[in-house]
DNA sequence: TTATCGAATTGACATAAGTCAAACGCCGTT
DNA sequence: AACGGCGTTTGACTTATGTCAATTCGATAA
């Protein structure tokens, strides 16, 4: 049980190469909590009490408007932190997180991460970079908002994690999305009907085959062409 | 004149707090550099520098897609730094930059800059805070982009803008734009022609009073409520 | 097997916003 | 005063995407 934490807590990027006892002192002081499916973390606006840190499951970090729009800024996989760029912001959290489905992340309290943070220059180097892939994701859904039709948004979503997953990228490999189309759309910055309809339509044009939630990649070349006009 | 960059380095939130010796330091690598209207300082992936300083002028922040359409992120008013979110990334500037008028910057080269921050807790501290408020301008961007339709992006923009340089707010005060229309409409996401559009509406509704660049806000309860679902 | 609930899809429709082209207004120069 | 150029505005048109309602699909439980 500790041990798996510590285990949790060495292995993410952010703390890697903190020594022993460090992690044994963050070990004490972080409180794992486990959420259902739909539960909410917290909300934006929520004091800021931490960051966390994803153990299993999935937590959707998003935006929400008064009337109800949600547009996703990141789904976080277990490994990988959150919030710590809200640290150093005065107000509370900017955005709001909830757990997609059965999940435990581990709250890494505020106070102390900061004071750690104060006395060594290597984990202030390792927060630099996560900020920097914070702020990489948002430019990129900035780019993604501001030039790409949703069918495009769609396709490059799809050619990036099946190339992340799968090393290369050739005809036919197969792509399980993993996750509610619902929520694939909201990511994406749309609503599931047009996210249909944007699926429908590469079907269609015989670039890709649908069954539930697993995508084959017929056409590869004819996928990229899509994106080529940028 | 070198008097003058001291002052300006010092007078900058990130490296207020730096001692004499450091500012002389960083002065002494500096290296200004004169642009002029329309003039790129960098561009998408160009290989990191260093990140800016503005000392006069106005420096646009900003995406562009292959068929020319434009994202502005952010305009750097002189004594605002930028691209210091950069120093962290592995590849090249994540946006461009390019002066709205003639401006002067300052460089802060690369290397010499992290070296300081290794040592300086409390500048490390500051570099998280401007990470932090770049990455609030970039949520706000998202926030805007997913959820307002173009009307209330300009309402929110006038209504803000107005806010921070005068005080309060009060029906009857006037509002000079300060850059041109077209600009604005690329910051707000959108082209002139629709920008255009979003006045007059506001204007029909006698919420403002558009003459060249200078706005009145009529009735800010009114432009309030435009806002008011969300 | 059937019943049920949520997710996904489809259709019909409304609309915000982009495009293209033309006209306008403003300002500095000759 | 006339000219030229640039930024801005306006009009006519197209289109992507959201909305609402109805239907279908699929997994799970009875």
């Amino acid at each position: 049980m500790r041990e798996q934490i510590l285990q949790a807590l060495a292995s993410t990027p952010l703390l890697r190469g903190l020594g022993e006892s460090e992690l044994e002192r963050i070990a004490q002081i972080a409180a794992r909590r486990d959420l259902q499916r739909r539960q909410t973390l917290f909300i934006e606006g929520d004091r800021i009490v931490g960051f966390y840190l994803v153990l299993s499951g999935l937590v959707k970090i998003y935006k929400i408007s008064a009337d109800g729009k949600e547009q996703v800024l990141h789904l976080a996989e277990p490994g990988q932190t959150f919030a710590e760029a809200s640290l150093f912001g005065f107000d509370g959290y900017p955005a709001s997180a909830e757990a997609v489905e059965p999940s435990s992340v581990l709250l890494i309290p505020r106070e102390q991460f900061v004071a750690l943070l104060a006395n060594d220059p290597g984990l202030c180097h390792r927060m630099f970079r996560e900020l920097s892939i914070w702020l990489r994701r948002l430019s990129d859904i900035i780019y993604s908002l501001a030039f790409r039709d949703i069918e495009k948004r769609l396709v490059a979503y799809v050619l990036k994690r099946c190339e992340d997953e799968q090393g290369g990228l050739r005809d036919g490999v197969e792509y399980e999305l993993g996750i509610e189309k619902a929520l694939l759309a909201s990511y994406l910055g749309t609503v599931p009907e047009t996210f249909s309809r944007a699926l429908k339509k590469l079907q269609v044009h015989k670039l890709i085959d649908v069954k539930g939630s697993r995508i084959t990649l017929l056409d590869i070349a004819g996928l990229r062409t899509i994106l080529d006009d940028e």
